[in-house]
DNA sequence: AAGTGCATCAACCGCCCTAAA
DNA sequence: TTTTAGGGCGGTTGATGCACT
């Protein structure tokens, strides 16, 4: 059996919003409220439209605290990440703008991002993140807090039906020529974004510090749990040649959800990222989807740059400021 | 000035989810 | 437990305006 259509459609009017159906509208929401029944509300505010298009214009367009004009460079970076990490799920990524609609950012992304994006790409395949304190917007080498401040490339669906994050020259180890230290880091589950980011601020997270620990031991610290090298070992094969280990759990079900694994030899990185790549697509057979979801430069990397030693070829330059 | 193509964005469509009956 | 109605959402459309020829 067909569902019944909310309103009759040869009754209401349809098309384009004048300036007299917005008054009666906005008066009648400003004065009454939506009675949480917007099929009911045009005939009560004596409008001749669909509850549903009634709903779309206040929420969309009348409401007071809608934000218009164009989007700003912080608001794209902000879409672009979170695109890139739970796709098109629109009203989540307004939901981090405030004063914009998903309506709006479905529009910006289908007339300029998309193809920004698609042009960035074209000339760089591999996309890395530039990180960006979270308190003063300049670039920073303490890796505690982080604002992801570019997109990652769209995901493509693996062999195994995963979609997968690329990796900061995961398909290219020369690229980690330079690096001293890096930090991989996964998510088990699709929800980074709201595991992830500080409910009080809509674009800031916190990474896991790299704590010192102890050989043969794990420490458990701001709800992260890090281990030394000689200890992740036994958890992970893939992860023996790592200095340490971060993870968290989730807090309902108390499993691990995600993790960082901090990287020492230069040399052996590229191996390691694919092996651990590798591993976590054969666990995804029984647990799901695992999402790499980036990685970044630690502290002795920055040191380096300081000396002014030139990024890995094929990364932005604004990615790895010289710091001062 | 007229025609054409493109970009933008408001609005609609139809499906899914959920709560109430 | 099943059915139904309403809200919410992502995909798509079409009107409009602008740039270019």
């Amino acid at each position: 059996m067909g569902r019944a259509p909310c309103c009759d459609k040869t009754k209401v009017k349809r098309g384009p919003w004048s300036p007299e159906e917005d008054a009666i509208l906005r008066n009648y929401i400003e004065k009454y409220g939506t009675g949480g029944n917007w099929i009911a509300l045009p005939r009560k505010a004596g409008l001749k439209r669909c509850g549903k298009s009634c709903r779309l214009r206040w929420l969309n367009y009348l409401r007071p605290d809608i934000k218009h004009g164009g989007f700003t460079d912080e608001e794209d970076s902000i879409i672009l990440t979170l695109h890139s990490n739970i796709g098109s799920r629109w009203s989540v990524i307004a939901s981090h703008l405030p004063g914009r609609t998903d309506n709006d950012v479905k529009n910006h992304w289908n007339t300029k991002l998309k193809k920004k994006l698609s042009a960035v790409n074209a000339t760089n395949p591999t996309t890395v993140i530039p990180i960006v304190d979270s308190n003063s917007n300049n670039f920073t080498s303490n890796p505690s807090a982080f604002t992801l401040a570019t997109s990652f490339n769209k995901p493509q669906p693996d062999c195994y039906g995963n979609s997968t994050y690329p990796i900061v020259g995961s398909d290219a180890p020369v690229q980690y020529s330079s690096m001293d230290h890096m930090v991989l880091g996964y998510s088990m589950t699709e929800v980074v974004p709201d595991l992830l980011y500080d409910s009080s601020s809509t674009d800031q997270f916190s990474l896991p510090e790299l704590f010192e620990v102890q050989e043969n031991s794990t420490l458990q610290k701001n709800g992260f749990t890090t281990s030394s090298s000689q200890e992740i070992s036994s958890l992970s094969p893939s992860c023996s040649l790592a200095k340490s280990y971060s993870s968290w759990n989730d807090n309902l079900f108390g499993e691990e959800v995600g993790f960082f694994v901090e990287l020492e030899s230069r040399s052996s990185n590229y191996n390691l990222v694919q092996s651990a790549q590798q591993e976590e697509k054969v666990s995804n057979e029984v647990e799901g989807s695992c999402l790499p979801i980036y990685s970044y430069p630690t502290a002795s990397f920055f040191d380096q740059m300081s000396d002014n030693i030139l990024p890995p070829q094929g990364h932005h330059q604004t990615a790895f400021p010289i710091l001062d």
